[in-house]
DNA sequence: TTCATGATAATTGTCGACAATAAAAGGAAT
DNA sequence: ATTCCTTTTATTGTCGACAATTATCATGAA
């Protein structure tokens, strides 16, 4: 129940060491304040967050679970570089479970989780008045947006997969992608049918609708990749041709 | 690449202390040497397995991460009872995952995977000519069907929570409620038509007969778990009232 | 008898040090 | 000059011990 967005936000103390330096390193890799593909080296941040190596080695296990970080036996560990591929591969799991949440939303959701999430949108709304290119504080919103559709399917098998495990790597992906400006307008009408979708009981059509939406962001994320790809003339991270 | 289904098998030597007690441990929660529930005590652990405390919890973190034990700070740590309730969650979690690799297995399967998807077949097809209630074989050569069609979905991410996650939690939910004779027949046939789809090409189609058919082995359990209860006066674990 | 309270015991969290392995640097031979 | 091998160094893996926290149990009062 404590999971927060923000992660260090509403946790007003944490009982062991091991778990606060995994919410702050966790934070900083999503921040990309330790820079993707970096190594990571045991020693180094035993001093740098004044703790043992005892503690960071269980915090790094908790990363590496995470997905955050890639752990090799006796090599060392370097925080993970998400490729175009991985990306979308990562869209392609999203769209699996959050069409699946929308669908469980839509049959189990009460009625002050519904109103939560019409205040949701509501905020975005005088968010996207104020500043309407300006899509940061936006893209964290309609990460809470999905956050509650997520909680509201009752499943703690599916919210543990998604807030735990895949949400930090979106957030993750966005830092390094720098990836704002995605389609705002779209996305907020997508929002809304979903929310009306659930409301009115209908889970196929809540399902139906958050698939197309989860599927309409990961084809913007192509798009504008093969742009950026013809823009320049760099190769960064499609490469791992077979399979 | 070297996952391999019964774990220990095709690991030739781990290298590490760690990673060889937490394999260990793995098999003995899933195979239910180690009781649903019981309390895991690290002084115990450590002494059976004649390794330090080091490594012990580092492997213990990885059994928290793939759920197959819950932690709690300063107390300690018990192996995970699946309820009939988490059960079927990770029935809704499993519907969305294989659906979504079935359709991504149907794009990019090649020849040689498709044709090691029929060998399976094929040699289930001999054991259920041999015996055909004794399932146990049967339900294992099952995930590894299921397992294949995961691999052929090349998107690793997905091979990565189905394969290294929720496929222990399945086989753990096999032994504990031993849950053989599960309707082979029709198992069989729904697989069958599953390959069919995917050497095909069809992916809407193998994504919704995968999703038929995750569907139709969970609502299996509820039938089944509904004549228990009737049948016995026991309530085992039907509890967690309020979501 | 039951409940609260304090002392005891056991377990978890943390630390520093040693051993094993892998990467890096340096030198010798072709 | 390049390649291979040896030595060195640094990092990871492992261990045992101490501190902090929690659970248990005994004792006493209501």
């Amino acid at each position: 129940m404590n999971n927060a967005l923000s992660g260090t936000a509403a946790t007003p103390e944490v009982r062991t060491l091991a778990e606060r330096v995994f919410q702050q390193l966790q934070d900083a890799i999503v921040r990309g304040e330790l820079a993707p593909g970096s190594k990571i080296t045991e020693p180094g941040l035993s001093q740098a967050y004044g703790i043992s190596r005892g503690p960071l080695r269980e915090a790094m296990r908790r990363l590496e679970a995470h997905r955050l970080i890639e752990r090799v036996p006796h090599v060392g560990a370097r925080v993970v570089k998400l490729s175009i591929k991985e990306l979308l591969e990562l869209f392609d799991v999203r769209e699996a479970l959050e069409s699946m949440a929308a669908r469980l939303a839509a049959e189990h959701m009460n009625a002050e989780e519904i109103a939560g999430l019409r205040e949701v949108l509501a905020v975005h709304e005088r968010q996207s008045d104020l500043r309407r290119g300006e899509a940061y504080y936006q893209r964290e919103g309609d990460l809470d947006f999905h956050y509650r559709i997520v909680q509201g399917s009752h499943n703690r098998m599916l919210m543990g997969l998604l807030c735990d495990d895949l949400y930090y790597l979106v957030r993750m992906y966005r830092t390094q992608f720098s990836a704002s400006g995605t389609r705002p307008q779209r996305a907020f009408v997508e929002h809304h049918r979903i929310v009306d979708a659930i409301e009115a009981g209908d889970a196929e059509l809540a399902e139906l609708l958050m698939r197309r939406h989860v599927s309409a962001s990961r084809e913007n994320v192509v798009d504008r990749y093969a742009a950026a790809l013809n823009q320049e003339g760099e190769t960064s991270t499609l490469d791992t041709p077979g399979s």
